[in-house]
RNA sequence: GGGCGGAUAGCUCAAUGGGAGAGCGCCGGCCUUACAAGCCGGUGGUUGCAGGUUCGAGUCCUGUUCCGCCCA
C-alpha cells in the first residue's frame, strides 16, 4: 500500500459494510466450548420483539460490545448470547392493532388463529431492533441467538413452573390483584406506575340502621361504594365510639353495613375520621377485610364495567357509574360536599389505562423463600453490582417483597402447564399425558392463561444455554461474567434472575451486575415520545459512523451519573476518528521505503514512544478491568493524541526528513510508526470496531482481523528510562520556546537561540538539535557572560534566555518575571510550610513526603534561575 | 413519609485522603509537505453552604439548601 492508495478522507460506511461482513465470514463471534482461554460469558438484556433501537440500547450493548471484545482480544473464550423476548402484552398489542387496521377482529380469529398471525408478524417485521443492532457493530454470537418463546425456552419455562409448583412455590389462589380493564388482564406490582393527580373527594352520608344518624365518609372514587361492606373508625375516636357495632343502610343496594373499629386503617385526624371499606377493590381495605373477616363483593366486569353487584349501575363502565353514584348521592341528599385533593392513580405500564384492585383468582410465586438466598447471594459478595449502591436498589425491593402474580390474560405467551378437570381440580403437568395419568382421565382443559414475560426472562442467563438440558455450553459458560443494564430493571429482572438462578442452578447467574446510566437529552430530560426529545441512534450512525457514535457513547458513559447526550460530542469523536486517519496517512507517506527485513535502529525517541505506549496499555486495561469505561476512552484518547500525534510524529520526521539519518535508523523510524499504529488499532478496537479493522489491514506485517488479534500487553512494551528523561526535558524546553514565541508573537519563521545556563543540559540536548530545529525552529548554545535584551524561561530548573534584541520590551520581561516570581515564591513558602510541618514529615507515607521534596527542589531551582534572570535585567 | 444519587472552570464532565484536571467554548498567533475537522500558546475555580475528623478533605463524618430518581 502506497500512499497514493489511501484516500484522504476515511468512509466509515464503507469500512462498516466491509468489516461486518469479514467477521460474519469469519464466525468470530461463534466460541466453541473446547476453545481455549478462560470462559467469558454476556447474555444480552433481551430487547421486545416489538422494540426499535433506542439511545438506552444503543449505550446498553456498546458497553457489552466493550468488554466482549476487549476480554475476546485478550485471550478468554468469549460468548454474547443476543436475542429477544416476546413482550406479552405489546406485542399482542401491536398485532392486534394490525389486525384491527385490515378490519378484523382478532377475537374472531381465535387463540390458535390469532397466536399464528403474532409468529406470521414477528417473521416479517418483528425483532427489526435485532437487525438495528448489527449496525452497532456488535460483537455478539448471532448463531445462539435467542428469543423467549422457542421451543427451547419453552421447555425451560415449563419447568421451572412446574419445579417450583411441586415445590410449593407457585399457587393459585384468589387474591386482590392489579387488573388492567383496557387491556383485559391481570398485572404485577411492577407493572403499575402510581401517578399524581389533582383529583377530589367526595363525601357522602350512610344512614344509620337504628335511628335516623348517619356516619359520613369521603372517597376518591365514589362507585366502589356499591362494593362496601364495611365503615371503619379509630376504636379511640370520642366522636364515634358509640357507633361501633351498629349498622348503616346501603342506599342502593339491600344490605346493612357493619360499623367496626380498626385501629390500623383508619387516622381520625383525615376528612371526618370514618372510612368506606371496599375488600375487593382497594389493598388498604383487602387487609381490613381480612382482620374483620368481611364479605368481599367484586363489583367489576374484566373490562371495567359494573356487574351485577352493581345494582341499578350494573352495566356502566366504572367511570360513567362514578358521575352516576354521585348524582343519585346527591337526589338522595346524602352527598356532603367535594373537595380538590390531591391523589396517587395506579396506572398500567402499557395501557395506561386507570388500574383497578380487584380479587381474582390467579397464579403467584411464592417470594419470601426465593428472596432470602438470593439476598444473601449479594451480601455476601457473590453477585457484585457495579456502581456499589445499586445494591441498596436491590435489597430494599427483595427485602419489602410481595408474592408475584405470574398469570396474564393474554393469548400471546407462555401458555400455564395446568389442566383443570370437571370438578375443577388442578393438575400441574409437564405435557398434557403426563396431566391426564395424574388426573387418570383425559377430560381435562388447559388453563387459559399465559405467563408474565419475566417469568421467562428470569431464567434468560442459562435457559439461553440450554438448561434444563445439562449443555456444553452450560457447563462452559455459566455462570455468565457480567449482566450489563439500567439501572429500571434491577427489579423486573436482576432481582428475579438471581433468584431462579439460584434456585434453579444453584449459583449466581453472574459475578458482576454493572448497571449503567440513562441516556437523557442535552437538558438533562427524560428522553421521551411525548416530549419530543428522542434522539434517533441510527440517524447518528448514518451521520458519523457507528464509530464515532460508540466513542461518544463510551466517552459519557461515567459510571453513576447519567449521560446527557450531546450530537456535537459525536462531531468531535469523528473528528479522533479523523485524526488517527491521517496519523496512518503520514505513516504511510513518510513510509515507502520501509523494508521489514532490513536492518532497524532504534533511536532515543523509539524507545520513549515504546514506553509511554505500555503506559498506556496499561491504564486502559486498569480502567476496562473496572467497568471505568469513559476512562478508558479518555486515555485512549491522550495517548493518540497528546503523545502519539503531538510529539511522536513530529520526532520522528527528525529522522525521516533527515538526510543525514542512517537508513536503519529511517527503517526503525518507520517501524516504530506502524508498530504503534498497530498497538493503536488493538488498543481502540473494543470501543471502534470498524476503523480499526481498517487501519489493521493496511498496515503492514499484520495478519488476520484485529478482532482476533491479540490486546497489547504491558510488558509488549519496554521501559527505557534513559529516554523517558531525555524527551521529558525536550519537551520542556521546546514548550518553554513556544511560550516565549506566543507571548511575544514571534513568527515561527524567524530562528531563536536559545542560550542554556548548563553545561550537562547543552549536552544533552546536542544529539536533539534536529528536534529543536523541527519543532521550534530553534538552536541551542550553552550561556556565558550576562545576555541581557533576552526573554527567559526556566526548564527543569535551569535558566533558558532567548535573545530578542529589537523585539523585547525590557520592562515587560522585567513585570513578567516580577509575576513569575511572585509565584514560584509562594509556591516554595507552601511546599517549606508543608514539609516543616513535623505532623505531616512524621505521619504521611515516605513516597509522598519524598514526591513534596522532590518538588520543593523544583521549585527552588525555578525560583533561583527567575531569580538570576531577574537580576540580570536590573532596572526598576 | 423512607431511601438513593447529584451539585467542581462559561458548558459537559474527570479526579485509590496527598499541590483541582480534560474536552468543548473563549482570547491571541500560525495555510509548518498527516490532519484548518489542524497546529502552537494563553485565560478561566472560595469544589452549593456551615461545622467536624485528619499532619493533610473535592474526597470521610454531621447538619443544611437546591435538583433528580426510586419506593410506600
Amino acid at each position: 500500500m502506497s500512499a497514493r492508495e489511501l484516500p484522504s478522507e476515511y468512509d466509515p460506511h464503507a469500512a462498516a459494510e466491509r468489516w461486518s461482513k469479514a467477521w460474519e465470514e469469519a464466525e468470530l463471534f461463534t466460541p466453541s466450548p473446547a476453545d481455549e482461554g478462560e470462559p467469558f460469558s454476556i447474555v444480552i438484556p433481551p430487547p421486545n420483539v416489538t422494540g426499535a433501537l433506542h439511545m438506552g440500547h444503543a449505550l446498553n450493548n456498546t458497553l457489552q460490545d466493550v468488554l466482549v471484545r476487549y476480554k475476546r482480544m485478550a485471550g478468554f473464550n468469549a460468548l454474547w448470547i443476543p436475542g429477544m423476548d416476546h413482550a406479552g402484552i405489546a406485542t399482542q398489542k401491536v398485532v392486534r392493532d394490525r389486525l384491527a387496521a385490515r378490519g378484523v377482529d382478532w377475537r374472531a380469529l381465535g387463540r390458535e388463529g390469532f397466536v399464528d398471525e403474532v409468529w406470521l408478524w414477528k417473521s416479517e417485521s418483528g425483532g427489526m431492533i435485532s437487525k438495528q443492532l448489527r449496525r452497532l457493530g456488535v460483537s455478539c454470537d448471532w448463531s445462539r441467538e435467542r428469543f423467549t418463546l422457542d421451543e427451547g425456552l419453552q421447555a425451560a419455562v415449563i419447568e421451572h413452573f412446574v419445579r417450583l409448583y411441586e415445590q410449593g412455590l407457585v399457587y393459585r389462589a384468589e387474591r386482590l390483584i392489579n387488573w388492567d380493564p383496557v387491556d383485559g388482564t391481570a398485572l404485577s406490582d411492577l407493572e403499575v406506575d402510581s401517578v399524581e393527580r389533582q383529583g377530589e373527594l367526595f363525601s357522602f352520608a350512610y344512614p344509620l340502621v337504628e335511628g335516623d344518624g348517619e356516619i359520613v365518609v369521603a372517597t376518591t372514587r365514589p362507585e366502589t361504594m356499591l362494593g362496601d361492606t364495611a365503615v371503619a373508625v379509630h376504636p379511640d375516636d370520642e366522636r364515634y365510639r358509640h357507633l361501633i357495632g351498629q349498622k348503616v343502610r346501603h342506599p342502593f343496594v339491600d344490605r346493612e353495613i357493619p360499623i367496626l373499629a380498626d385501629p390500623i386503617l383508619v387516622d381520625p385526624a383525615f376528612g371526618t375520621g370514618c372510612v368506606k371499606i371496599t375488600p375487593a377493590h382497594d389493598f388498604n381495605d383487602f387487609e381490613v377485610g381480612q382482620r374483620h373477616d368481611l364479605p368481599m363483593i367484586n363489583i367489576l366486569e374484566r373490562d371495567g364495567r359494573l356487574n351485577e353487584q352493581g345494582g341499578p349501575f350494573a352495566g356502566l363502565d366504572r367511570f360513567e357509574a362514578r358521575e352516576q353514584v354521585k348524582a343519585r348521592l346527591a337526589e338522595l341528599g346524602l352527598a356532603r360536599g367535594v373537595k380538590e385533593h390531591p391523589l396517587k392513580l395506579p396506572i398500567a405500564q402499557r395501557s395506561g389505562a386507570v388500574v383497578e384492585p380487584m380479587l381474582s383468582t390467579q397464579w403467584f410465586v411464592s417470594m419470601r423463600p426465593l428472596a432470602g438466598p438470593a439476598l444473601a447471594a449479594v451480601e455476601h459478595g457473590f453477585t457484585n453490582f457495579v456502581p456499589k449502591q445499586w445494591e441498596n436498589t436491590y435489597f430494599a425491593w427483595l427485602r419489602d417483597i410481595r408474592d408475584w402474580c405470574i398469570s396474564r390474560q393474554l393469548w400471546w405467551g407462555h401458555r400455564i402447564p395446568a389442566w383443570y378437570d370437571e370438578q375443577g381440580k388442578v393438575y400441574v403437568a409437564r405435557t398434557f399425558e403426563q396431566a391426564c395419568e395424574q388426573a387418570g382421565h383425559d377430560r381435562l382443559t388447559q388453563d387459559e392463561d399465559v405467563l408474565d414475560t419475566w417469568f421467562s426472562s428470569a431464567l434468560w442467563p442459562f435457559s439461553t444455554m440450554g438448561w434444563p438440558e445439562r449443555t456444553e455450553d452450560l457447563e462452559r459458560w455459566y455462570p455468565t461474567s457480567v449482566l450489563i443494564t439500567g439501572f429500571d430493571i434491577i427489579f423486573f429482572w436482576v432481582a428475579r434472575m438471581m433468584f431462579a438462578g439460584l434456585h434453579f442452578t444453584g449459583s449466581v447467574p453472574f459475578s458482576d451486575v454493572y448497571i449503567h446510566a440513562l441516556v437523557r437529552d442535552e437538558k438533562g430530560d427524560k428522553m421521551s415520545k411525548s416530549k419530543g426529545n428522542v434522539v434517533d441512534p441510527l440517524v447518528a450512525v448514518d451521520r458519523s459512523g457507528a464509530d464515532a457514535f460508540r466513542f461518544t457513547m463510551v466517552a459519557l458513559a461515567a459510571q453513576g451519573r447519567d449521560i446527557l447526550w450531546n450530537e456535537q460530542r459525536v462531531e468531535v469523536s469523528g473528528r479522533f476518528i479523523h485524526k488517527m486517519w491521517q496519523a496512518l496517512r503520514f505513516c504511510f507517506l513518510t513510509g515507502e521505503g520501509y523494508d521489514p527485513s532490513a536492518p532497524v535502529e532504534l533511536g532515543p525517541y523509539e524507545h520513549w514512544i515504546a514506553a509511554r505506549t505500555g503506559a498506556a496499555v496499561g491504564r486502559v486495561r486498569e480502567a476496562l478491568d473496572g467497568y471505568r469505561f469513559n476512562e478508558a476512552a479518555s486515555e485512549i484518547h491522550a495517548f493518540v493524541w497528546g503523545e502519539f500525534c503531538d510529539w511522536y510524529l513530529e520526532l520522528s520526521k527528525t529522522t525521516l526528513y533527515d538526510d543525514q539519518a542512517s537508513e536503519a535508523r529511517k527503517n526503525g523510524t518507520r517501524h516504530t510508526l506502524f508498530l504503534t499504529m498497530g498497538a493503536i488499532a488493538r488498543l481502540v478496537h473494543p470501543i471502534m470496531p470498524f476503523l480499526s479493522e481498517e487501519i489493521w489491514s493496511l498496515l503492514p506485517g499484520t495478519q488476520g482481523l484485529v478482532a482476533a488479534a491479540a490486546y497489547p500487553e504491558v510488558t509488549d512494551y519496554p521501559v527505557d528510562q534513559a529516554a523517558l528523561e531525555a524527551v521529558a526535558e525536550l519537551q520542556a524546553i521546546i514548550t518553554e520556546v513556544r511560550r516565549i514565541r506566543g507571548e511575544m508573537q514571534i513568527a515561527r519563521k524567524v530562528p531563536l537561540t536559545v542560550l542554556v545556563d548548563d553545561r550537562g543540559m547543552v549536552e544533552r540536548l546536542a544529539p536533539h538539535a534536529d528536534g529543536l530545529a523541527h519543532l521550534v525552529n530553534a538552536t541551542v548554545e550553552l550561556m556565558q557572560g550576562r545576555p541581557t535584551a533576552v526573554a527567559t524561561a526556566v526548564a527543569g530548573g535551569v535558566e533558558l534566555a532567548i535573545p530578542l534584541e529589537g523585539v523585547i520590551d525590557l520592562d515587560e520581561e522585567r513585570q513578567r518575571l516580577d509575576k513569575e516570581l511572585a509565584k514560584v515564591d509562594k509556591d516554595v513558602a507552601d511546599l517549606q510550610k508543608r514539609l516543616a510541618n513535623k505532623g505531616f514529615t512524621d505521619r504521611a507515607p515516605a513516597d509522598v513526603v519524598q514526591g513534596f521534596r522532590d518538588k520543593l527542589d523544583a521549585a527552588v531551582g525555578r525560583q533561583q534561575a527567575l531569580r538570576a534572570s531577574r537580576e540580570r535585567l536590573g532596572g526598576a
